[in-house]
DNA sequence: GACGCATCCTTACACTGATAAGATGATCGA
DNA sequence: TCGATCATCTTATCAGTGTAAGGATGCGTC
């Protein structure tokens, strides 16, 4: 209780006491250290994003219910920027703007490891025949473009066939050059060639 | 220090003090123990592994350098097993055996959740047109099957691209469904159509 | 029979995510 | 302008993690 000591502790702390836009903060912090750590993104730590905001942990739980929701919140900025990305490959339209929608996404993985991981261990999907998408989402573009390209006689089966195939084969390309099982370099330099663009088959067989 | 106790302590001790067989029991229990999370492979605790087997923490030190080295021996028998149920599917022969191998990959995953991302966050193998394969490897047998389809005409870049892009179709699929991203009952109960089998493209195309 | 060495134990440390209870300061009504 | 309210941030603490250091145990060998 040294007076110059509680009068700095104060000088300090009206500076930081109310952080303002903390959420903010620690969403963009938690952006950045999983930019820098290449890592598996739940090695990031909710402990180092506080003392990196400056602020102490337990004052991130008013934001957040636990870390998983953080990381949720992670993902979800991952999953827009993902989309807006998509959407600006999609205005080029049809077959071209198609392939493009394919190299968008293998690029985003390759230069967001982190997010883009954690984008898809933290947002299930589900996926089915029967589902439908949000209109103006990646995955209602992808749908779309497969309805249109399969003709109006293919059954929601073969639709949804069509869909998961094309995604597996950017979504496996992405992980696999991720993990390191596929050279990097090679891979994005054959890029168009694995995805068969300007060859046959990034777009479905047109008829059996 | 009360008689009994010690005894007890003592009667206890000699049966699991030099526990024999520690690092196989080790590994066993990590098997066991990431069959039964189905989670992230990374969640997995090696105390808790050492507390199942009835032993100390770091006891495990003794057979493993650290963590990371116990993972990586999970992901090689993970990794030996996908591979001879790699090998039964590919004595099947020809286009159906090379089918059954991708739907023996899927299915692979499907029961193996853990495992199966164990393997490929832990075993960098960073394929690339220039590297060759062990004969007789998962990866060799995939090699082996698209030259020869491809014909001699068929250069090393093609190749590594229609290997590429068979790998990433299975594996994308795999990584989908185990991130409940597309339904797993849809997707097994179209598996076929999904990746083209009975179609025509889990091979890759004969020629332009 | 004593020594040596692999194997295992206890203890300790620096980290993690999470909870509880108290301090701080901005905002709004009297 | 004062005082109460309430969101925000604090410190203290807990259980759990991976790992390092040093001591106990018991098997195999000279």
């Amino acid at each position: 209780m040294i007076d110059h000591l509680s009068a700095v502790k104060i000088e300090s702390s009206t500076r930081s006491y109310h952080h303002g836009g903390l959420r903010q903060a620690v969403i963009d912090e938690g952006l950045r250290l999983l930019d820098a750590n290449q890592k598996e993104p739940d090695a990031l730590s909710l402990r180092q994003i506080a003392r990196n905001v400056g602020v102490s942990a337990p004052a991130v739980y008013h934001h957040f219910p636990d870390k998983q929701a953080l990381l949720k919140s992670l993902a979800d900025y991952g999953m827009q920027m993902l989309a807006e990305q998509q959407a600006e490959a999609a205005k080029i339209g049809g077959e071209t703007g198609f392939a493009e929608m394919g190299r968008t996404y293998v690029r985003f993985a390759i230069a967001n490891p982190g997010l883009f991981r954690l984008i898809f261990s933290h947002m299930p999907m589900r996926i089915s025949p029967s589902t439908s998408a949000l209109k103006g989402s990646p995955e209602w573009m992808l749908r779309d473009y497969i309805k249109r390209t399969l003709g109006p006689t293919a059954t929601a089966r073969e639709q949804f066939a069509a869909v998961v195939r094309v995604w597996s084969l950017i979504h496996g390309l992405s992980m696999l050059i991720l993990d390191e099982q596929v050279d990097h370099q090679s891979a994005e330099e054959l890029l168009d060639e694995i995805l068969e663009v300007g060859g046959l088959r990034l777009k479905v067989r047109t008829q059996t």
